[in-house]
RNA sequence: CGAGGCGUGGCUCAGUUUGGUAGAGCGCUGCGUUCGGGACGCAGAGGCCGCAAGUUCAAAUCUUGUCGCCUCGACCA
């Protein structure tokens, strides 16, 4: 490459990866700065990304009983402060409204930075007997906490996550319901983000406010930091306790019914650019790429190449998430875009091909350039997906084997 | 919130030390030639230099304040 292209390349992750990091989201266009301080614009590319990661894992949640509700963005100070541990580990990142419609409110009311005491404040009204239990419910949105340091998708004072509060008979289906989660979570970042993740449990000191135990998966980042990318809490009957929340049970006797949450957020697309991503850019895994096969024509103007790649988008690859490139810049200008996008496969199809019936595909994770007849493409490129899964079991060995793991995995791996 | 760095066309930056007509490359628009790893020629458009006060005949440049962004640290999904 030339002086001048460089230019316009991005940072070398083993040069500064938090630079490295940055010019990814700026260049791939997945976010921008607002003016608004410390929050950010979602553009299409990046939104996407969070629309597929919420189709995937809301199946998963789905397939385990769990039902979607939607609460309130506002907790008034009253709510907030019923259970003692909970306002003291929010209080310090909690932004207030304290006027509406031009007048000074009566009692102040709280962005949401979590919506523990709202489920509380409903599972009180409408849970009764052992009957209405359990209940599982989860809600995706955005919560506000008030950061005072922020970074792309992995830390803003406004973040899209999905929360998800459940109530039980016993503590023992809670804690149940508290691994089930925090599986769910792992198996999507394996099976679906191609992300391995390691599972453990928060010291107490690190623990969500007010939980009994807090279990988390942590995954490792190109620079051997791990990130926090999931959190499992039982809660015990702690809040219900606080809530005031009672049952009558099979006895006939009042009792406290024991609760979970659990939530998964926006940083999420920061972990899979961590994860996956290279010097030439991002690299999606094909389950939440939303463009999973671009193609480009070579020499589109000739009869027929453009037709052709329309057509074997619409005929051999029907079903996948297809993107023909018919704009009009060179095929290497072309490459080098997608490739910092990364699209998962790249197909090229010009005249030669044609005559051939055949066309070159070139992966995104590894550079590797195939001829494939154009009849057999519906059947080679789904098979490709199958190495993004392999990934997993062949980097969680060496994950293990990392010597400079930085303090959070090693408290994960500790309290296993 | 502590330490450091940076704000000049869409982007990356030069110009600031020593005040004196606003610059470059990339990108963008139009026409033509191109097209298997970031193509080329010609012709164009686009900036009250983050914002606000001050010093001065004169401020992108000096002074003060302020806002924003980046990195590291503490805290956190």
């Amino acid at each position: 490459m030339s002086d001048k292209k460089m230019v316009e390349s991005i940072t070398s992750m083993d040069e500064d990866f938090a630079k490295w990091y940055t010019d990814v989201v700026k260049r791939a266009e997945l976010m921008d700065y607002s003016s608004v301080k410390g929050c950010m614009i979602f553009l299409p590319a990046g939104y996407a990304l969070w629309e597929n990661i919420q189709g995937l894992l809301d199946k998963r949640f789905k397939e385990t009983g769990v039902e979607n509700v939607y609460m309130p963005v506002f907790i008034p100070e009253s709510l907030l402060q019923k259970e003692k541990d909970h306002v003291e580990g929010f209080a310090p990142e909690v932004a207030w409204v304290t006027e509406g419609g031009g007048e000074k409110l009566e009692e102040k009311m709280c962005v949401r930075p979590t919506s523990e005491t709202l489920f509380c404040d409903l599972y009180k009204n409408i849970i009764h007997s052992y009957r209405d239990l359990p209940k599982i419910y989860n809600q995706w949105c955005s919560v506000v906490r008030w950061e005072k340091t922020t970074r792309p998708f992995l830390r803003s004072r406004e973040f899209l996550w999905q929360e998800g509060h459940t109530m039980h008979e016993t503590p023992e289906e809670a804690e149940e319901r508290t691994v089930q989660m925090l599986n769910v979570y792992a198996d999507f970042l394996k099976e679906d983000l191609a992300i391995p993740t390691i599972k453990g449990r928060k010291t107490d000191k690190e623990k969500f406010a007010g939980a009994v135990a807090t279990y988390t998966i942590e995954a490792m980042m190109h620079d051997g930091k791990a990130l926090q990318s999931g959190t499992s809490h039982n809660f015990g009957d702690g809040f219900a306790k606080a809530f005031e929340i009672e049952y009558t049970g099979r006895d006939n006797k009042q009792h406290n019914p024991f609760q979970t949450s659990w939530g998964l957020s926006t940083r999420l697309i920061g972990a899979l650019i961590m994860v996956h991503g290279d010097d030439r850019g991002l690299v999606l895994p094909p389950h939440i790429a939303p463009t999973q096969v671009v193609i480009v024509p070579i020499r589109q103007q000739n009869d027929g190449v453009l037709d052709m790649c329309k057509k074997v988008a619409d005929e051999y690859l029907a079903g996948l998430r297809v993107k023909v490139d018919d704009s009009e810049r060179s095929p290497g200008f072309k490459f080098a875009e997608q490739e910092m996008r990364g699209f998962p496969v790249r197909i090229e199809i010009g005249p030669r091909d044609i005559e051939n019936g055949e066309c070159v595909v070139v992966r995104r994770d590894n550079y590797e350039k195939m001829k494939v007849k154009l009849s057999e493409l519906g059947d080679y490129i789904p098979g490709l997906w199958i190495p993004y899964k392999a990934i997993c079991t062949k980097e969680r060995k060496s994950i293990l084997r990392i010597p400079y793991m930085k303090r959070p995995i090693m408290k994960a791996l500790r309290s296993l």
